[in-house]
RNA sequence: GUGGGUGUAGCUCAGCUGGUAGAGCGCUGCGUUGUGGUCGCAGAUGUCGCGGGUUCGAGUCCCGUCACUCACCCCA
């Protein structure tokens, strides 16, 4: 196990998870710098107010303050990074340049009971764009393609994102006459969950008709990795401006993204999004073979969100669930950290007298890039070696004044080297994220 | 917040109807006295989650409490 369940919904990795993770952090940053993101970050804390007004629903916010103070600032850890750069723009717009597209990686915090996959406190790494007024609707593609990116650069299985639009479940809700749209939204999301039957119980007690509930299911039933979608949706008869809108916006996503990245998107009319400001294009992100994991990305489409009053700021925006991820990819095994420490090379000491030649080469070695440390104690050699064997150090540098030799202690090829021309092979360099072989037990 | 499950060595866990705590892995040492991994031998380690109760006696039964975990809720 790699994770330390201390607190619980607090996750600590060990240092080989933390490997897993920044790779993954590196990963996304450089997918989002090179689309043309600037960074940002927010700071942690938002005014309870700024967090709550969207939706009434009593989020699970922590709430801060001084452990003196009685007090009155209702300050709240932020639950996204969505609602936060919304009020961010606002009070910015005057100098900032729109369209105006940022990442943000930052640990938010939700006060939810913990389970597999859902933390208290989590990172996510969150791209957005937003403009003035009206937000081009090709951004919506966009935002998808930059996460395809992300994961095609990942050691992971390969993953799907599915595609909704709130308008299409809209605009059949308001042609079918439905009036109480959330619920109905909240109970086809349970579609995976709890079954057809149970969702159309939830749909009549929730005051619609068999026949409504019926069409509800057969419209979320849908799913496509193509345009097909679009005739399936037609065939169910329901006529709506809203909908005519919602199923084209919703088709050209998934044409672009799919001409770009073949494979990379698909559409699914059963994703909802809890999130209440979404008001187009809805994201979700499963990873092939552990489809009930859970979302590792998601996002939407938000038109109404930043606003000061006069002017509204749209955006869309996708949050790659970086904890989640990593809690996955760990919990299940299917990757490793080559070694959780950065040393390439461990250099021997002979005698604490001269350690001082060792700490020496290991100062060439590390002006050349080489990650190495020295040893901590002058032991025998057997036990400076398991030294390094146990923290998967692949190398073990003995000085010698007779001249030095290096050791694979993998292959246990030990050959006479020069600090300032060896150099281990670019695999070893730096600790990796390896993909475990299926049935590949044990071992770091 | 509501409901279920679990809490014994660093880790994974065993411990039957109460009789004073065990295994595997890991760890330490030796065989091999400055070249590890395999193998063999030897060794160390526990407030049995915490508090109270019943009992001659509680890891075991009862009550409470905390933590972890699963489900609901919600979501990355």
């Amino acid at each position: 196990m790699t994770l330390r369940a201390s607190l619980s919904g607090f996750p600590e990795w060990l240092p080989g998870g933390r490997v897993v993770e920044q790779q993954i952090l590196d990963t996304a940053r450089r997918a989002f710098e090179l689309h043309g993101f600037a960074s940002l970050e927010t700071r942690s804390v938002e005014p309870v107010d700024v967090l709550l007004r969207k939706g009434e629903v009593d989020k699970e916010v922590y709430a801060v303050r001084r452990l003196h103070d009685d007090d009155e600032s209702a300050l709240a850890l932020h639950f996204d990074l969505t609602v936060p750069f919304a009020r961010y723009v606002v009070e910015n717009a005057g100098q900032l340049s729109f369209p105006f597209r940022r990442y943000q990686i930052q640990r938010v915090w939700r006060g939810e009971r913990p389970q597999e996959g859902r933390f208290r406190e989590f990172t996510q790494a969150d791209i957005d764009i937003v403009d003035v007024g009206v937000l081009a609707q090709h951004h919506d593609a966009e935002m998808a393609m930059v996460m395809a990116d992300v994961f095609a650069d990942l050691p992971i299985p390969p993953t799907v994102i599915l595609l909704n639009n709130r308008k299409v479940l809209q605009g059949v809700y308001r042609g079918l006459g439905i009036a109480d749209t959330p619920s109905v939204l909240r109970a086809i999301d349970k579609l995976d969950k709890v079954g057809v039957d149970k969702v159309r119980d939830l749909l009549q007690a929730a005051g619609l008709t068999a026949q409504q509930a019926d069409l509800c299911l057969a419209l979320a039933d849908i799913r496509s990795a193509d345009g097909s979608f679009v005739d399936r949706v037609r065939a169910l008869g329901i006529e709506d401006p809203l909908l005519d809108e919602g199923l084209a916006e919703l088709l050209e996503v998934l044409e672009v993204v799919n001409h770009a990245r073949p494979g990379a998107a698909g559409v699914d009319l059963h994703i909802a999004r809890g999130l209440d400001y979404y008001t187009g294009t809805v994201y979700e992100t499963q990873v092939v073979g552990h489809e009930t994991f859970g979302s590792i990305c998601s996002g939407g489409r938000y038109d109404a969100l930043a606003t000061d009053g006069t002017t509204t700021y749209p955006g869309v925006g996708i949050s790659l669930g970086v904890t989640r991820l990593v809690s996955l990819l760990l919990g299940r095994d299917l990757v490793r950290a080559s070694r959780p420490v950065p040393s390439a090379v461990l250099v021997a000491v002979v005698g604490e007298e001269s350690r001082e030649a060792s700490n020496a080469v290991a100062h060439i070695l590390r002006s050349r890039g080489i990650p190495c440390e020295v040893a901590p104690a002058a032991e025998k050699f057997g036990k400076q070696i398991r030294h390094a064997d146990r923290r998967g150090i692949p190398f073990v540098w003995f000085p010698d004044a007779a001249g030095d030799t290096v050791k694979d202690i993998r292959s246990g090829e030990q050959v006479g080297a020069d600090a300032t021309t060896w150099a281990p092979p670019d695999t070893d360099l730096r600790p990796r994220v390896v993909v475990v072989a299926e049935g590949d037990e044990g071992a770091t």
